[in-house]
DNA sequence: GCCGTTTTCGGCCCGACTGTTTTCAGTCG
């Protein structure tokens, strides 16, 4: 029973107590807690078999909580949890998918219609059974019908990478109407998270109609799905949700505020002002006794400012410690900026999959402000890349040193290789030969589905080979089409601190791997992070600020990160 | 269910939109 193991659980009773009807802040007690637990740097197992320690003193783990950790690691199972399911038709859970069916009317249907299936949810609508029912007319029955198809499909959240496409193309359609007087993507999109629920749009304008009517014709829209006063949601490419927000433009900052959340953000952040005498919505910050008259709101600055807080980034609006940082001044990390990176330590060519070769990648990345970069082709196991053999790196070796004699700029290749983990264990390159690279990363390409000890084994196995310096894509995830291999991270980072090794974040936005929460773990172990594009061509290395942002979401630094490090401090540690 | 520089009990963020009602409950973000 892992972390992840035991976050899923909680979240699961607090799913299932809402649907219940249960005080909500007692749902949110079980969420709070899945998301503590998810970004604790211990194992829960080991701190409840550790006498000294107490999962109690931990936030937002209380009594209740602590004790279930324990029942969970010690029996693998929640007693809670298994009743909750048992009085659970499966049913209720399905309704309260469809879009407008919440907890009260699925279990009217359930309970009056005596629904058991989505299948009888849509013939007694079609019969006109539903109309029937107190608090339910024909309206409602037109809902769930159209509903019920993306009730059926799973929820989906697409990729930051695709978010981006998605409000590039609504950006440009609303920069034609002229009513607009001031605009933001807001939502997790701005606060730079890996995937997107829904697209959040807040503009300030005299004329909301205007607005409302412009969204409403961009292409690809299907339906609209409420259109009041100031706020207005419509579905767009099939069931993706766009919300747009029509504010005043003295609220535009406590509008943004309020529209980036994130949620639980939000929640500490008007908890805070409540302590203070304030209250805050978004139109702005104002005193509990007279709510209506604002005293900031304009900027996001000013309503921070109003509750005594620095302005926080949009990507550390987690919920986590940003209000303690923000509170006391100084104490907010410094987060990584793009401008600092000036190097990008993993990508191909065409000797094994890559389209460019050594000078054009090496033009690409000068262009793009760095001053060196490692070319790590995959090795020879990877057949289907043509990946390269002993004597054929070591050819490409040469090519390098006689590349790196022509630059009068400083800037430098450093000879790598993208290492494979063969299934058995050892690598895929011979150590005398790993020996003559300057950069070596290992990574798993085959043998994913091995068991934890068996992949565990491998990847700590590669660290604890001296002429290895990273692994790549550490977990193998491939956002929402792969799920990570069963590797045990706690042990592989603790490799990785015992051997003074670093980890890669690899910018792709379809991987992103290590993970926002294995980030915040791995950098908290002080273990030095690569952001590597893994580019296999030179269009490939646009991604990085993709893994700069997930960085950023971490909390890392500027030090954490051996990209930002010139050449000569790199060399060093390499040594 | 958690938590405490008011509190170990009694709070817990705040508001818009819709449908079905005639003043509001339910749902959503």
């Amino acid at each position: 029973m892992n972390n992840p193991d035991i976050a899923r659980i909680f979240e699961e009773m607090a799913d299932l107590l809402e649907l219940h009807g249960e005080n909500a802040f007692r749902v949110r007690a079980y969420r709070n807690g899945a998301k503590a637990i998810m970004e604790l740097d211990e194992a829960v197992a080991a701190i409840v078999e550790d006498e000294s320690k107490d999962l109690q003193s931990y936030s937002s783990i209380g009594k209740t909580l602590a004790d279930k950790c324990r029942t969970l690691v010690e029996t693998g199972r929640l007693p809670q949890l298994e009743k909750l399911k048992a009085e659970t038709p499966e049913v209720l859970i399905k309704m309260t998918r469809i879009p407008g069916l919440g907890v009260k009317k699925a279990m009217a249907l359930q309970t009056e219609l005596g629904i058991e299936t989505l299948e009888e949810l849509k013939e007694a609508c079609e019969q006109e059974k539903v109309r029937a029912l107190k608090g339910f007319a024909a309206k409602t029955e037109k809902l769930i019908l159209d509903g019920l198809e993306i009730a059926e499909a799973a929820s989906q959240r697409i990729r930051l990478d695709q978010a981006e496409k998605l409000v590039h193309r609504i950006n440009e359609h609303l920069k034609g109407c002229d009513a607009i007087d001031q605009m933001e993507f807001a939502g997790s999109f701005r606060r730079g998270k890996e995937t997107i629920g829904d697209v959040d749009i807040l503009v300030v304008s005299q004329n909301h109609d205007a607005v409302m009517d412009q969204l409403e014709a961009f292409t690809g829209v299907v339906s609209v799905i409420v259109r009041g006063d100031t706020k207005m949601s419509i579905r767009v490419d099939e069931q993706f949700q766009v919300d747009l927000r029509v504010v005043p433009a003295e609220s535009f900052g406590a509008a943004l505020q309020y529209f980036t959340g994130s949620k639980e953000h939000n929640v500490a952040v008007r908890s805070r002002a409540r302590k203070m005498g304030l209250t805050v919505n978004e139109y702005g910050v104002s005193k509990l006794d007279d709510p209506y008259n604002y005293i900031a709101g304009k900027t996001e600055e000013e309503v921070y400012e109003a509750l005594g807080l620095e302005w926080v980034s949009p990507e550390l609006r987690e919920g986590r410690k940003e209000l303690t940082w923000a509170e006391n001044r100084n104490e907010t990390p410094e987060l990584l900026e793009l401008e600092h990176i000036v190097s990008d330590l993993h990508m191909h060519t065409t000797a094994s999959d890559g389209a460019n070769s050594i000078e054009q990648m090496a033009d690409a990345a000068r262009e793009r402000g760095l001053t060196h970069i490692a070319i790590t082709d995959h090795s020879k196991r990877v057949t289907m890349a043509n990946g390269l053999d002993e004597a054929r790196l070591l050819e490409q070796w040469k090519k390098i040193d006689d590349f790196n004699k022509k630059q009068d700029d400083g800037f430098r290749v450093l000879k790598g290789v993208e290492c494979d983990i063969l299934e058995a264990g050892p690598l895929d390159i011979a150590d005398e030969v790993l020996a003559e690279a300057d950069w070596v990363i290992a990574s798993v390409h085959y043998g994913q589905k091995q068991s934890r000890q068996e992949i565990t084994d491998r990847i700590v196995g590669a660290l604890e080979n001296p002429h290895v310096h990273t692994i790549a894509h550490p977990t193998g995830r491939l956002i929402g089409s792969r799920p990570p291999y069963d590797v045990d991270l706690h042990t592989v980072f603790q490799a990785a601190v015992e051997q003074q090794k670093s980890l890669e974040l690899n910018a792709s936005p379809r991987r992103l791997d290590l993970s926002e929460e294995n980030l915040l773990q791995a950098a908290q172990m002080g273990i030095p992070i690569t952001i590597n594009t893994d580019a296999h061509a030179v269009t490939g290395m646009e991604v990085m600020r993709f893994g700069v942002t997930q960085a950023r979401r971490a909390g890392l630094t500027r030090e954490q990160v051996l990209n930002t490090w010139a050449l000569d401090e790199l060399l060093e540690w390499l040594s």
